[in-house]
RNA sequence: GGGCGAGUGGUGGAACUGGCAUACACGACGGACUUAAAAUCCGUUGCCCGAAAGGGCUUGUGGGUUCGAAUCCCACCUCGCCCA
């Protein structure tokens, strides 16, 4: 169903009566109060589909709710599309421009274990406390969009685009290995531990399998790198999402193990260095490890497989860890030259890599040299180039100790070795990629439940979008059960039930992880109220894909790549109209804030302290402390409320301050001076054109003002809408300074040029505009006013100062006609009195003339 | 260890494509208004020498290319992020 056409409510003159705001003081929370309450009602920022207008969408990375609200970093973002958003409605576009939550997720989740109150109330109450503080700030979104994505309404079809992942093959289950806390009784993600303990607690966490449904994302790997190619996202994502993709070639090559009906398969990037091959090395879950081992040696690996299951992937990685492992007693073959090696255990091979075994070939591999030196293993050399008594070589080089190979160089040698196995059976060319299946689920309450049921027979059934959504049932306690289930679990009449046949079947306990919702969230936005659909084709084929899509880094890998994959599974099944979500994507930066510390480690907020003398102190005690510049956090004691800002400033000044700081993907550091500076700005704007009754200042005039102003106007509006375009906001907000800077020296200005001024400050601080577009008698709000344009003629300067050096140091500057020839420029450099001293006694070699820019002497 | 990015006044930062370094703002200092303060307005403000005119120096360090380098190239130092 498309959105009903709404009639748009511009006129204000019912508004006329409400303004209280009598006298000439830059009233700025009355201001805002009126304004806000103005756009909200009249839904001035409600979206159309309007298929004659040219679209624009722009997406802000949508909050989790988290109970602490908003912090000043969150509105860095939001005011920058905001201001995007309201230029191009001036533009001419058709804006969607839309805000939700994300709402699932553990802190409430934690919550509800603590009190036993519902996740839910919590949730709503968060969501509630986001809403009011992001309507504080003036921003244009169309709340009649707004989603949540624990809302049934919304899941129901988190849970049917599941159902379209499984039936395409997409999605499987398996026995995983998990973060199990015995001590929480429950599975923690890969980001909540660290050195085998819970990163909050330090209990310790143990693997532990369990079955898992998984994402079959790797089907998607080659699609989701190549793609990248087109996009106009930070070069730095883009290879951070190569990176995580992990392409790499090389050659599958099968190992027998000596005496035995054994064999195994390992991937590696180097089959040209096969030769060197002296040993394998099985990840110590590889199913062989414990099969291969000889009674001998059992007790011992035994021992290591057990101790390797309590380390996280991370830490077994990590390079400059003491490498350890354990011989098994058996030998495989090396496929080239039947050659015995030992097979060994260590667990810096991880099984869910490649195959969970490797050829390990220490003079050319700088962790198998490692582990070669510690366990005195032998290293053969097949590449020459380095000095493998030293370490390992990884560079090109020429083969040598390869009777196959020999004289080649890397690249041949690789295609050759490829070419030989699979001639003989043994192996073959394959691309391989790091990038794993994505562990779709959780053990946990607060998520969206899947959408199927388990029969008798242990098949597994999807459910028609008809049945869903199937929705969160209402349990007593939200902890996982004694013996380990999830929560879920504890709702017998909820997880045991029937089929339309009447056959009893049960329902997954497992819930979907935080991600699933924000991976389609920008589709929900088309169409958000649709009952029928998750989004009409319509709606889809206008709006999508989003233009504009602005959030912070930290989501450079997962989220962005878990909702292109999803995406592109929608694609092929033909519910979307783009291989991509998001064309164009820009990270702000951080907001850093100064933060005060003792030596005894211990934090001060910034109102407990003052500089004396060049230090800082703690005012009551006199306490040094040392002043740095970080984070934002709780326990740092540095964070800054938009509340207080908002209330202190305005709104207004709290969103020219955040975007003068500095350039937009950059981290600043936050200061109260700062936000006083842009709000003196602001006032000086309202005093510009609002005298001290309330009325239009006199200086503004119909007709007769200052002629440079009209200059002024244009180089201003030239630069603006360069600079908005760029989402270059610090240096637009500075332009604007300067024409409110010449503005106030002069005495009679144009009622039009102060207009077209009003228009061009309007997205950047939309309140005070609105207001001050009122009172200069206007009727309707000024958010779909035209964008001024500039008249390129009045730029166009008749003289121009021409800076002249002397051999390219500046000596002068000469004033020149714009169409003066280039030989009466250099007779009038040289004519300059200063440069005429500085060529004094000196030969002119070269004269260079730079039309319009500058003149240099060369002199000896 | 590898990859990417950054380093400019007391501070945040500006400088299109190699062409007047330090726009804009903060802070500081001086002044006007005020009984006083706040607010506001005006002025000064990269560093050094000089009474001034003027001169010298300056974009992390060192070198290079060029008539001319914050900008391009090489080496190094520091910081940040990502990967390992």
């Amino acid at each position: 169903m498309l959105p009903r056409k709404a009639p748009v409510y511009r006129e204000v003159s019912f508004w006329k009566d409400k303004n209280s705001m009598s006298d000439g003081t830059y009233d700025f929370k009355a201001i805002e109060r009126k304004w806000q309450r103005f756009w909200l009602e009249r839904k001035t920022f409600r979206a159309e589909l309007d298929t004659s207008k040219p679209k624009y969408y722009v997406l802000d990375m949508f909050p989790y709710p988290s109970g602490d609200g908003l912090h000043v970093g969150h509105p860095e973002g939001y005011t920058a599309t905001d201001i995007v958003a309201r230029y191009k409605r001036m533009r001419g576009f058709n804006v969607l421009h839309p805000m939700g939550w994300d709402a699932f997720g553990l802190p409430a989740e934690r919550h509800a274990m603590r009190t036993g109150e519902h996740p839910a109330v919590i949730t709503n109450k968060n969501c509630e406390t986001f809403r009011r503080q992001i309507q504080t700030l003036g921003l244009s979104y169309d709340w009649d969009r707004e989603i949540n994505t624990t809302d049934p309404d919304y899941y129901k079809w988190t849970q049917w685009i599941f159902s379209i992942l499984f039936e395409r093959g997409l999605a499987y289950e398996v026995e995983a290995p998990v973060n199990w806390c015995p001590a929480l009784g429950t599975v923690l993600a890969n980001e909540e531990v660290k050195d085998g303990k819970y990163v909050e607690t330090g209990d310790p966490v143990e693997k532990r399998n369990m079955r898992q449904w998984m994402l079959k994302i790797t089907a998607y790997a080659e699609r989701l790198l190549e793609d990248l190619d087109g996009l106009d996202w930070p070069e730095g994502i883009k290879a951070m999402q190569r990176a995580w993709i992990g392409r790499s070639e090389g050659a599958d090559v099968r190992f027998e193990v000596a005496d035995s009906g054994d064999h195994f398969t390992v991937f590696t990037t180097r089959p040209d260095t096969l030769f060197g091959a002296t040993y394998c090395v099985l990840a110590p879950e590889h199913p062989l490890t414990l099969k291969v081992t000889t009674a001998e040696q059992r007790a011992a690996v035994t021992a290591y497989v057990e101790e390797a299951g309590k380390k996280s992937a991370q830490d077994r990685m990590k390079e400059e860890r003491e490498k350890t492992g354990v011989f098994t007693g058996a030998y495989a073959v090396n496929p080239v030259n039947g050659e015995n090696v030992p097979i060994w255990t260590a667990d810096y091979v991880l099984a869910e890599y490649g195959y969970g075994a490797i050829m390990a070939v220490p003079a050319h591999d700088t962790r198998d040299y490692e582990f070669a030196r510690t366990f005195e293993l032998p290293i053969v050399e097949v590449i020459s180039g380095g000095d493998i008594t030293k370490a390992a070589y990884t560079g090109d080089g020429v083969l040598v100790n390869s009777p196959l190979l020999n004289g080649l160089r890397v690249p041949e040698a690789k295609r050759k070795m490829n070419a030989w196995l699979e001639e003989k059976g043994l192996g073959k060319g394959t691309v391989n990629y790091k990038l794993r299946d994505w562990l779709f689920s959780r053990q946990r309450y607060w998520g969206e439940p899947f959408p199927l049921v388990r029969k008798e027979d242990g098949t597994v059934e999807v459910l028609p979008v008809t049945d869903l959504p199937i929705v969160l049932p209402e349990l007593d306690e939200y902890k996982p059960t004694a013996d380990g289930q999830p929560p879920l679990a504890r709702a017998t009449d909820w997880v045991e039930t029937t089929d339309d046949a009447g056959n009893k079947v049960l329902r997954e306990t497992n819930t979907m992880p935080q991600w699933a919702g924000s991976c389609w969230y920008f589709l929900r936005f088309c169409d958000a109220r649709n009952n029928e659909a998750a989004w009409s084709k319509e709606a889809e084929k206008y709006w999508m894909p989003v233009d504009l899509y602005i959030g912070g880094a930290e989501h450079a890998v997962l989220h962005l790549l878990y909702a292109r994959f999803w995406h592109k599974v929608l694609y092929d099944a033909g519910y979307v109209s783009t291989k991509e979500p998001f064309q164009k994507l820009f990270n702000q930066g951080m907001i850093l804030a100064h933060s005060y510390q003792d030596e005894q480690g211990k934090y001060h907020y910034p109102r407990e302290v003052e500089k004396r003398g060049d230090g800082w102190v703690v005012t009551e005690t006199g306490v040094p402390v040392r002043t740095q510049i970080e984070k934002m956090s709780k326990s740092r004691y540095n964070v800054v409320n938009p509340d207080d800002v908002v209330r202190e400033h305005g709104a207004d000044s709290m969103r020219l301050y955040e975007m003068f700081m500095g350039p937009l993907d950059r981290d600043k550091p936050w200061t109260e001076e700062g936000v006083q500076g842009v709000h003196r700005f602001l006032k000086r704007v309202w005093t510009l054109f609002i005298d001290e009754e309330g009325g239009i200042d006199k200086r503004i005039v119909a007709k007769g003002g200052d002629e440079a102003m009209v200059k002024m106007l244009h180089k201003t509006i030239k630069a603006v809408t360069h600079d908005v375009e760029g989402l270059l906001f610090n240096t637009a907000i500075s332009r604007m300074m300067e024409f409110v800077n010449a503005a106030m020296k002069v005495d009679r200005l144009d009622r039009a040029v102060m207009e077209s001024f009003v228009l061009l400050l309007a997205p950047f601080a939309p309140h005070l505009a609105e207001e001050v577009w009122q009172r200069l008698g206007h009727e309707d709000t000024l958010a779909y006013a035209p964008w001024p344009e500039y008249d390129a003629s009045l730029l166009a300067e008749d003289t121009v100062e021409i800076p002249v050096q002397v051999n390219g140091k500046l000596r002068g500057k000469i004033t020149v006609a714009m169409d003066a020839a280039k030989e009466d420029i250099l007779a009038a450099a040289r004519a300059d009195g200063r440069v005429k001293n500085n060529m004094e006694g000196k030969r002119v070699v070269k004269e260079i003339y730079v039309p319009g820019k500058m003149v240099n002497l060369v002199v000896k």
